[in-house]
RNA sequence: GGCGGAGUCGCCAAGUGGUAAGGCAAUGGUUUGCAAAACCGUCAUUCGUGGGUUCGAUUCCCACCUCCGCCUCCA
């Protein structure tokens, strides 16, 4: 498959390096707070690219690691009297519960930052050994980024203009941690009152590692110096993806990531999500106004995700109709294969060719999205063997999705007798033509929640 | 200010130097006592604005307008 690589700007081939296990690093989430669904449109993305190579025949090996222990998880463990432990696990199992509601793979490993603490600290001596750090004064380390002529070039930073002067001087008035160089960034933090009991003994005394430094101790462990990919959200190409690859490639030698995959933002109602403009959605959230996690991942694929997806609740129930549309393809086709067909599902696309392509061609899930209906549109008077062909295609595809298909076959529902004995009433009366009735006891069952459908010679109830 | 991205039907959203996928919604028909459901259709001479290149541009170039993101933590 071809995909976009933000270091070359260029697509590229994806080929595992070793020829064999395609071996690539997201990094995960900051647990202190239900993710929203701006982090789950790129978990369910680079989920998509996963099972796109998979059910391409190329094994992956996926690392993402958790993010427990920082600014953010020490403040708010405190604030809510719980240890750093104990707090992070109970956002770690709400993530992993809407990971698996949204069907995205489990990570092959899935490596905890705080159980890194003693790879991160040899990261640093060998950084500081090779010139590329230095401690300072009050017990924390830096990143010397002038030791490292390559910094910038992911984010392209000799084409911008930081103003570096502006942010020093900010830094400067207040009493940040002490560094060099304004660009320099922090390693090693020394221990702070606010950190409360969240410390760890160090060369350079008490005190916790640098967000940063994290990922690229992890990576070390699980990936070595050089891997295939490495993939997040688009804010963290600068400064932490920069910075990773300043602290990897000085500390490991080695080329560190060959691909950078990047996920753009998602907008909601056009603009930026955020807590204060109230719409800022978990999966909590959606499933409250009552739709599925399935749906929340249609939407999610329902753009490219080099483009801002602006998730609307009324894109939720575009998504219901159309997994309901599949479905119900899908269910004809079924339906279509009869007793007679005799060959195997092949492992081929057949039909579905022009969606895979779409799928394999810079992960375009729109277009593929797109090629399944119009599929669809020409496989509905598919019958026997050419009907099992294209559901097994279909099912590939979908699987390749991460898509899973509502039922379509009629819920058996407990019907009360009361409900019953009305519908039953209604049937008379309307088997002897007294419309009037009829529709009177139609209107009387909607009231009750029950919508009666009739057919020829029978009707169905269903609960509103 | 710098960097990056976006402006395509009411909404969402692909795409392309050769005459606009798809989904939702809407709407017509078949069906139905009427509905619902189902099925079959219809639905952008037009792609932010103004120029230019070209036989031909929505697609390339220039200018402009609008919007969004990043440059501090952020998926």
């Amino acid at each position: 498959m071809l995909l976009q690589d933000t270091l070359t700007r260029t697509q590229k081939e994806i080929r595992p390096i070793d020829g064999k296990t395609y071996r690539f690093y997201c990094c995960g989430p900051t647990v202190y707070g239900p993710a929203h669904i701006g982090n789950f449109r790129t978990f369910v993305l680079q989920d998509v690219f996963r099972r796109t190579l998979e059910t391409a025949g190329t094994p992956t090996l996926h690392v993402r690691n958790i993010t427990d222990v920082d600014d953010k998880t020490i403040r708010d463990s405190l604030a809510a009297n719980l240890s750093l432990k104990t707090f992070t696990n109970l956002w770690l199992e709400k993530f992993h519960h809407d990971c698996n509601a949204l069907a995205c793979l489990p990570p092959h490993i899935e490596p905890s930052a705080v159980e890194h603490i003693p790879q991160q600290i040899s990261m640093i001596q060998k950084l500081i050994e090779k010139g590329h750090a230095y401690p300072s004064d009050d017990g924390s380390v830096y990143f010397k980024i002038s030791s490292f002529p390559n910094y910038g070039k992911l984010s392209h930073l000799d084409e911008r203009e930081l103003d570096l002067g502006k942010t020093q001087n900010a830094r400067a008035n207040s009493d940040e941690y002490e560094k060099d160089s304004i660009s320099d960034f922090v390693l090693w933090k020394n221990r702070r009152p606010e950190d409360g009991e969240n410390f760890w003994p160090s060369p350079w005394g008490e005190g916790r590692p640098g967000w940063h430094l994290e990922c690229s101790a992890m990576i070390a462990e699980y990936l070595g110096d050089s891997f295939d990919m490495h993939s997040g959200g688009i804010d963290l190409v600068f400064p932490h993806h920069e910075n990773e690859i300043a602290q990897s490639q000085c500390a490991c030698g080695g080329s560190f990531a060959h691909h950078w995959f990047h996920i753009t933002h998602l907008l909601v109602d056009g603009g930026k999500m955020s807590k204060s403009l109230g719409n800022m959605y978990t999966l909590a959230d959606l499933e409250a106004k009552g739709f599925t996690p399935m749906e929340l991942r249609y939407t999610l694929i329902g753009a490219h995700y080099r483009k801002p997806l602006n998730f609307t609740l009324d894109s939720l129930s575009a998504s219901r109709e159309a997994l309901l549309k599949i479905a119900k393809a899908a269910h004809k086709l079924a339906t279509n294969i009869g007793s007679e067909t005799t060959s195997l599902p092949s492992a081929e696309f057949g039909p579905f060719l022009p969606a895979w392509q779409a799928l394999n061609d810079d992960l375009n899930t729109p277009a593929t999205l797109g090629c399944i209906f119009t599929t669809l549109r020409e496989t509905n008077k598919l019958q026997g063997n050419e009907a099992a062909a294209a559901l097994a295609a279909l099912n590939r595809i979908l699987k390749a999705l991460g898509i899973t298909l509502p039922e379509i076959t009629k819920e058996t529902t407990e019907i009360p007798p009361e409900i019953q004995q009305i519908a039953e009433t209604r049937w008379t009366a309307r088997t002897n033509k007294d419309w009037a009735t009829s529709d009177q006891l139609r209107d009387h069952l909607a009231s009750l929640g029950w919508a009666v459908k009739d057919a020829k010679d029978t009707y169905e109830l269903s609960k509103i």
